[in-house]
Order: C-alpha cells, then structure tokens, then sequence
DNA sequence: AAACTATATTTGATACATCTAATTATCACT
DNA sequence: AGTGATAATTAGATGTATCAAATATAGTTT
C-alpha cells in the first residue's frame, strides 16, 4: 500500500515559502513570533496565518501549538533560510545593478524568488561577482549605465567613457602588476 | 448604486495572463487557435481552458461563443502582446547575459513576467543595450563572464583580461575618433 | 482575583485554478 | 445523410489562499 498522503515530496507553494520566510526573518529580528506580527509583514489577516501555521505544522515545517511561541523546525529553517537568500541576491541585482528603488526592488525580489531556480541564482550571483571584481570595472562601470539610462546613448560621451575607462585600466594594471611581481 | 461588478479595474492574474500570452502566440503561429492547443500549450486539461475562455470572455479579453473560433480583443490583445514582450526580454537576459539553457530560461522568464513591473522590464532592457552598445565591452565583455563563471577568479588572467580590454579600447577609441572628426 | 485588552482561533464563506467523468457538438468520410 | 472520430463543454469535485464575524485564550491592570 502507498504512503497515504506521502507529503514530504509535493513541493511547497510560493505562499508557504513566504511565511517560512517570513517567520525566519521574525525570528531574527524578535525574540518570538507571533502571528500578529507575521500577518502584517505578509498584508494578510490573522486568521489566515492560523491556517497556514497548522499547513506548515502538519508538513512539519514549525513546531506550533496553538497559543504557543511557534518555532521553525531544521527543515523549515532552511526553507527559510533559502528564500531569505533568494530575495536578498534578487533585490540586490534589482538596486545595485538596474537601480530600481529600495521599495519597489523588495516588493518585485518577494515574487521573483519563487520563479529562479537555485541554478540561475548562482548565475546573478557570479554575474554580479563579476562585474564588482573582475575585471574590475565594477563599481565606476554601473556610474555610466545610470548615465546611459538617463541620457541615452551619446556618441561623444561614449567615447569619452572610454577614453576614462581606458585610462582607468592603465592605472589598474599598473597597480596589479606590483601585485603580481611581489609574488 | 454602484456599477454591480466592476469588473474592469480588477487586476488580471497570473493565469490569465499566460492564456492570453498563449492566445497571442498560437495566433501568430496558425490560422485558428483550438482549445486543445492553449491546453497542451499551457500544459491544462481542455475543461480548464474553457472555464478561462469563460472568464476572458467576461472580462471582454476574447471574442468568444462556444464552439466557435476565438479572438482576442482589442484589449486582450495588447495584455497579450504585452506579457510575450516581457516573456521575451527576461528570457533574452536569462540566456544571453546569464547563460542559462534555453529551455530553463523559458520556464523560469514565464514566471518572472508576472514579477517585474513595466518600469523594472525598461531597466532589463536598458541593461542590455548598455552592455552591447555602449561603451561596447559588450560581447566580448560577456565571454569573459563565462569564463569567469567556469573558472573562477584568477587573478592572473584578470591581468591579461585587462590587458586585452585596454588594447581593445584603443584600437575602438581610434576607430571612433576618425569617425567623430568626419562629423 | 476580576475585569479589561490584546491576541489568537474557529467557523463558515468566497475566489481561483485545476481535475475527472459524462455529455454534446463539429468535422470528415464513405 | 449517417456514422465514427475528434474536439469542446458541462457538471461536479478538490486544493489553496484568502476574508469577516464570532468566540476563546492570555496577559495586564487595578
């Protein structure tokens, strides 16, 4: 006979993966969580958080019993933990990198963590790695997307903005260089 | 007395989003789009999408009688063309910046469309015109982020990256100066 | 301890998106 | 025109996430 509800396997819903979230970022920042302050975070109304606890609860995601200090177990710790992680890297690449606002960035992060995978994570990761790094044209490269996206493409400046970055690598290298020969 | 349903200002969902995307696509793909197709398109059974075709038709989305050929509105159809756009950006940006495979860049940007406001979508696409037009690291740039991504941080052929961006530069810087004093 | 306040839960309802099984309509062919 | 195959719809059910109203519990104050 097959497991009745075999539930460990079904995947857990946006909606869950945000209040794991949500408690996991509570718990940080409080020293219990309630479900009052869950359902402001969320924009939902208390019952509603009752009802996804015994949801979390009976997939032994947290430790609840009613009127009782709730608590996240390991598993939904790590759920938590993930999509916490998630939202951090997405909101970053939508602030540091497009130069959305804070705001609107956070509000866009919390739909887009449930849409890329763990793979395509890595790849914001490492792309934004590589543009803070190397080859280094970091930070003063994103100076001249803001300025692209706010005056357009103008050839004089364009070459202008190399004639900078071209100066800028000279110095960079220089500075490697001495780096390098130490070694 | 307040207009009973006021249905037109109610934001569309997700759902009915990718149908309508669906709908514009098979459209430009065949002469007539069948229920059966939106169905395997969207990975539905066929009931499911003739109780969506129901609410579409209420919401003046599609032209719509049952057993008949359907159209999108004049409405729908810009919902349509809108959401393939954004499916279309994002997928760009998955596979053409991040390098994620191309069928894992389809299902995660049919996901994100629904994330990412107007204003966030012109930042993607200001980004990307950035990178390949101006200061025109943008290609060859992008190689070095695929190695980058394979190999990690070496600092030595970070110095030899530079290098090559720095004669790189000098060769376009010319190329482009002769192009200014013509003006 | 009694009373009041804040917090949490239960109950019952709604909306949405989906499914299966049963039914009905359309189309193409002989 | 009748029949069989394909396509579409209806009917009825399920799961998820939400809410308002009513109720219950916990915590605080006098």
């Amino acid at each position: 006979m097959k497991n009745k509800d075999d539930i460990s396997k079904k995947p857990l819903t946006p909606a869950m993966e945000d209040y794991l979230e949500a408690i996991f970022n509570l718990g940080k920042e409080k020293r219990v969580v309630r479900v009052k302050d869950i359902a402001k975070r969320l924009g939902v109304k208390m019952p509603t958080v009752t009802s996804m606890l015994n949801t979390l609860s009976k997939r032994k995601l947290i430790d609840y019993e009613k009127y009782e200090y709730l608590e996240l177990t390991k598993k939904g710790f790590n759920v938590g933990k993930e999509i916490h992680r998630r939202h951090h890297i997405l909101r970053s690449f939508l602030t540091d990198i497009l130069n959305v606002d804070l705001k609107k960035a956070d509000k866009e992060a919390c739909k887009m963590e449930h849409a890329v995978s763990a793979s395509t994570l890595d790849r914001f990761i490492e792309f934004m790695e590589f543009i803070q790094f190397c080859p280094r044209v970091g930070l003063d490269w994103l100076k001249y997307f803001d300025e692209y996206r706010l005056h357009g493409q103008e050839p004089d400046k364009c070459l202008a903005r190399m004639k900078e970055f071209e100066s800028g690598f000279k110095g960079r290298i220089k500075t490697m260089e001495v780096v390098e020969d130490k070694k």
